[in-house]
DNA sequence: GTAAACCTTCCTGTAGCTAGAAGGTCAACC
DNA sequence: GGTTGACCTTCTAGCTACAGGAAGGTTTAC
C-alpha cells in the first residue's frame, strides 16, 4: 500500500506518516523502487496513532502506549497508569484555562468598546485596573 | 538598568527579555560598554508584555496590544476586538479539553488496572472500544 | 590580583509537524 | 513514442516561544 492509501486509512497526512517513521515510531516495507509500503498492521499502528495524538497523548507517550499495544504480556495498570497522568494535565490545563476565561471575560464586559481611548483591558495588562 | 534587574522586577526571564528584543518588541538603550539599560517605561512594557502573555495572548497578539497600550488615541473597541477572539478561542479549548477529559476518564474507569493484558483503553486506541 | 557575578553575542535544540524544492516513477491518453 | 499529471522520494527550512550553553568581555568585592 503506497503513502496515500496510509494517508487516507489512517486519517493522517503523509507528511505526518513520514515524519513518524523519521522519529522511528513505525518501519514500513519498501518496494523495489524505493515507495513505502505499508501493511494492514502498518494501518492499524497509524489509526492507533492518530487516536491517541488525538486524545492529546503527546508523540513520547504515543510510543510507550505503542509498545504497549504491541505487547501480548502488558499488563493494563501500566496503560492505566499513562491515562491517569494524562487525566490531571487535562483537568490542570481545563482549570487554567477557566480562570484566564473569567478574567478576560470581566475585562470584555467592562470595556465600552467604542472610540474613546479609556480601556480597562489596557489598564489590567499595564497593571493599573481593579484585579492585581 | 542592567537586565537582570529588569528581569526581576518584570517577572520575565533575561532570555526572554532578550528575545523580545530580537523580534522587535521593544529596544532599550545601550551604556557604554554595551550593556542594556533598561528605563522605568521599558520595566512597564515588560510587564505588559508578561501580563498579556499569562492572559494567553500571542506574541503577535502582545505586539498588537503594546502598541495599543502606547497609542494615546487609540479606540477601546480595538482592545475589546481582540480581547474577545481571544475568549472565543479560550472557550473552544476548554470545549475540547473537556470532552477529551469525559473520554478519558470514561475508558481510565473501565480499566481494571492489574496485571491483567486486557485493557479498555488500549482498546479504544486501537479501534477495538465501544467509543468509535 | 583574582574570583564571582554579571553582561555580551551566537549557535543549537525543543515539539510536532508543514511547506517547498528538485527529482524519480507510473498509468493513461494521443 | 511522447507527454501530462498524479504519485512518490529525499532534503532543507520554517513555524512558536523560548531555553541551554559556549566563549568571551566587564564590574565588583575581597
Amino acid at each position: 500500500m503506497n503513502i496515500g492509501i496510509a494517508s487516507e486509512k489512517s486519517g493522517l497526512p503523509s507528511k505526518t506518516i513520514r515524519y513518524y517513521e523519521d522519529i522511528g515510531l513505525l518501519r514500513p516495507a519498501r518496494t523495489e523502487n524505493g515507495y513505502r509500503d505499508y501493511s494492514a498492521d502498518d494501518i492499524h499502528r497509524l489509526r492507533f496513532l492518530q487516536r491517541s495524538r488525538s486524545l492529546g497523548f503527546s508523540v513520547d507517550e504515543c510510543r510507550q502506549l505503542l509498545s504497549l499495544y504491541q505487547d501480548r504480556d502488558r499488563d493494563s495498570a501500566d496503560v492505566k497508569a499513562i491515562a491517569k497522568a494524562k487525566l490531571v494535565e487535562i483537568d490542570r490545563k481545563i482549570a487554567e484555562l477557566v480562570g484566564l476565561r473569567g478574567l478576560l471575560h470581566h475585562l470584555v464586559e467592562h470595556c465600552h468598546g467604542d472610540e474613546r481611548p479609556d480601556c480597562p483591558i489596557i489598564d489590567e495588562l499595564a497593571g493599573e485596573g481593579l484585579v492585581q
